[in-house]
DNA sequence: ATACATGCAAACTATTTGCAAAAGA
DNA sequence: TCTTTTGCAAATAGTTTGCATGTAT
């Protein structure tokens, strides 16, 4: 799926909630879509402020949570404070580096089948529950991190 | 296994790791064994300040972050802000609920054969990065929540 | 003995909020 | 039109930090 589609999908799923296509929520949108560096809030505000005169934090925060309670993009930890953000368009998981911090997408051919075996296993022992989505992630040390630590 | 084994086990950990067992440590690690509650750093400060005065909140998160990096206890986020903790003796993940938080233990008996999985195809495609521990969530509605929004 | 850990309070920073003005539908 | 959204700035809350004191080993 190319991008255009991507982003129309979006649109779409953002019509079908009644929810206005304001042109701060498009850019953004359009910036999540084209960018794959798990940006955090300010990233995201910084790239797009200059072209965009105007364009508030509290409006950058306020589409972020929109587009995640949609299950648009979804949250991920930051390290040092703070959170990063991905589009989630193809389901994937993240290896996360404990010591920089580096976040990398690890696409994984069966994660709608485990994404449903996890469901599945969360109805039975949470009877009632109902699972909207799963996340994954995998810590650990990034090659660079590696090589730094072993040189102390 | 007994709490009093997984609580000589953590220790072990501590001490193979050269950090001091402090009181505060080993009451904070206690508590952690004994309540299944998924509490947040106030929870916990709160809980102990009253047996143990003069405990501050620098000596909880820095305990936290310990507990943490040493991979005896993860971080759970937390609905509104902060974030929350688990001990992590049995393997398993957490349903968690997107309209009140709350947390709920899912046990999985193929989890340390998933975690394996996880951590093969992260190295697979991440050459070099070398994983320590993996963390799983589903996000949802709890049965409370779902009855509460139908009644809206 | 001494390096490490603690407690306190102040500092910091990410995020939220209230409200008037702007603009989608 | 009229409800939703935005921008701004102030407020909030979670977390970190600096340093003197205390303590585990």
């Amino acid at each position: 799926m190319n991008s255009e589609n991507v982003y129309d999908q979006s649109i779409a799923i953002l019509k079908k909630n009644k929810v206005r296509i304001t042109p701060q929520r498009q850019i953004i949108l359009k910036y999540l879509i084209n960018h794959h560096n798990h940006p955090s809030v300010e990233t995201i505000y910084e790239a797009l402020a200059n072209d965009f005169s105007n364009l508030s934090m509290a409006t950058v925060y306020n589409t972020l949570r929109l587009l995640e309670d949609l299950n648009i993009i979804i949250q991920l930890p930051n390290k040092d404070g703070g959170v990063r953000f991905d589009f989630f368009g193809e389901p994937h998981f993240h290896a996360i580096c404990e010591n920089c911090g580096k976040i990398t997408d690890i696409k994984y051919p069966k994660y709608s089948q485990l994404d449903q075996e996890l469901r599945d296993i969360t109805s039975q022992q949470d009877p009632g529950f109902k699972p909207t989505k799963s996340k994954i992630e995998v810590y650990g040390l990034c090659k660079d991190c590696q090589a730094k630590l072993n040189h102390k």
